[in-house]
DNA sequence: TATGAATGAGCCTTCATTCAT
DNA sequence: TATGAATGAAGGCTCATTCAT
């Protein structure tokens, strides 16, 4: 997945297949283990070989699924970084803003990427922690530049860092659309709370 | 669990029986559907129907562990709150302080507690979820009473309080003991967060 | 196949369609049951669909495995005779030595053929069995001639016969092209083994 | 299993657990892999889990049924050797008669232990055929003994012994209780015909 | 002719649970 | 109290085979 800079606020339905749509359903609602092979099957309207056929295992479906999202969510925040210019606060705005709105729009895909890590086998959760922690080093740098630059006052970085991100991530926990605030609204206020935690001017 | 008044700062290892020790340490590493009641037994030193002649059944191991944690952090955040007088400065620290520590003295039951509710049966999660929320209501209060009576200036309380949780909750995922902070100094990195996020002055 | 008369002691390699010798190979790794039919389908290099395009199932790639083989054998076998003359040592000689030559440069499909008769269905197992023992009884009859005519000795003429077929067949499971003797030669080790295993004269 | 010399040529019924004589009946008739696990349970007269009570795999019963009449075989033969004095005649004798009686005693054990060889993973592959080596040395070193000292013609030692074990071997290919000849007359005249192959004085 | 997609049936194995001892 | 033995149901996955294209 890709998009344009400028476009990280936009979205369209995902475009996930069938089957992983099916796989992703299933998973937010019972869990990876909880989860029958027949069940993702009967929900993607295949039989169980049939989706054989397009994924070589329930494991290359979580892969998939969590794959699909991580993609997303690099390749948005990263145009949202790169709009902002070089003002620390800026990017903070910006990157959060994309991390809130893409916890709120592909909220049962980041759901599973943060709650499905251990079921993950072996390898395939080392590519993916490394990634996400490499996600997570973006808006540290950012914290950190911010810091330096007098833009933000937070007393420890990292820490403040990290619960930016718990709260985004927290985000697709709760989040169901049809609230009384939009995503973009209710974007505002959790960035309002995250300016808070960096702290600074306002 | 019952914590005396000025006690809920206390921990002491956690007094649950074997079978639940052994249960809690596969839930948090294989999550409840991906963990065997042979492996429970195995960790447990028993034989599997030795398991049972303890728990009716593997969801009975899973209630009982949700339970004993919302009964202890319950118990200990009332505890906090009844000790910290009318304030609601002071109630907010002294509830948030004692999430936080409870989030790291009991990570693992506090980490289960977050993440398995989906794996509990209908009306035990029907119960469960009421509970929790209880206790969430008990922040929102103390936010709203800080909001009325000037201490705080947060814009959106309900948000702010559940950003607050999340931000505790979110340490379970993470905390490891023997890191360079410990659990009181950790605290208070995080109690500071906290209190930035519902604002006013300090 | 048919070899003209003088020729059964010439072999060139088998002019097996590919998918049979695919076939034919994944059957001697790994049985007709452990083999499935994509596997042979892969090494043919043929899609699945393709490979049921030349043969309607799995079955019949066996029954053509074995017609094949058994074919050969017996009009090699059957040549081998008519070129002998009338003595039954001579016939044995060449009959024993045509067996010999087959067991070791179709190997393979003698091996199939003396391992696999279980997984035919019970119709072609039938026909199989009985072209197999038909072919038994032409060594049995030179036995018993030469017992008759003196030329040979063995007390329980079945028996040496039994045993002497027995060797040949053996000789499928074991050998392999690249030894320090070539197939003639091992042919005259083992035909002088058969010899004493009949008696008589030398 | 264990026989005290002089007890080598007695069998009584083998002492298989039932699982075992179960799986070993399906084996001979379809083969390890044309055999399923339910088929064996059913044979046994127990449930499918049941039958993984007492063994971890179907591999680790067909494991368990080539052990145990290896077991037998190279007791039994030792047994016989020892019992048979220095000549390299009796022992040969000796030897190949247990061998003949094994393979028709306990003949499905034997054919099994001779056809599914391939069936076995790589690791029990090597234990198996290691063993099998070791009692093929022990005929060999007796042929060899009998032509260094003159009682043994064969041009061939190793392919005599060879030709004497395939046809044992070959035994339990086809015997069937209840012929004409027992298995101790049909061991004898099994065993002349060894001795025809090694050859030297009657 | 060739194949991507599909499937009913079945594979080996493990599940949570029970019960006789 | 504890356990060896057992089981109906279900697990993930693969089978031989088919068919629309």
């Amino acid at each position: 997945m890709s998009t344009s800079v400028g476009r990280w606020r936009e979205y369209e339905g995902s475009d996930l297949p069938v089957p992983l749509v099916a796989a992703l359903e299933a998973f937010v609602e019972q869990g990876y283990h909880g989860t029958s092979v027949r069940d993702i099957a009967g929900r993607a309207g295949l039989s169980v070989p049939g989706l054989y056929h397009h994924y070589p295992s329930k494991q290359a479906m979580l892969v998939g699924l969590m794959d699909v999202a991580m993609d997303e969510l690099i390749s948005r925040s990263r145009d949202a970084e790169a709009e902002a210019g070089p003002s620390a606060r800026a990017r903070f705005d910006s990157v959060v803003e994309s991390l809130l709105l893409f916890h709120m729009y592909r909220r049962d895909q980041a759901f599973i990427g943060s709650t499905e890590i251990r079921s993950l086998e072996q390898a395939n959760r080392e590519v993916y922690v490394g990634r996400r922690d490499e996600q997570q080093r973006m808006l540290d740098a950012i914290v950190v530049a911010g810091i330096e630059s007098g833009e933000f006052d937070a007393d420890h970085p990292a820490d403040a860092s990290r619960a930016v991100t718990t709260m985004c991530v927290g985000v697709a926990g709760w989040y169901r659309p049809g609230g009384p605030l939009d995503p973009s609204e209710l974007a505002q206020v959790y960035l309002s709370i995250a300016r808070r935690i960096v702290g600074g001017a306002r």
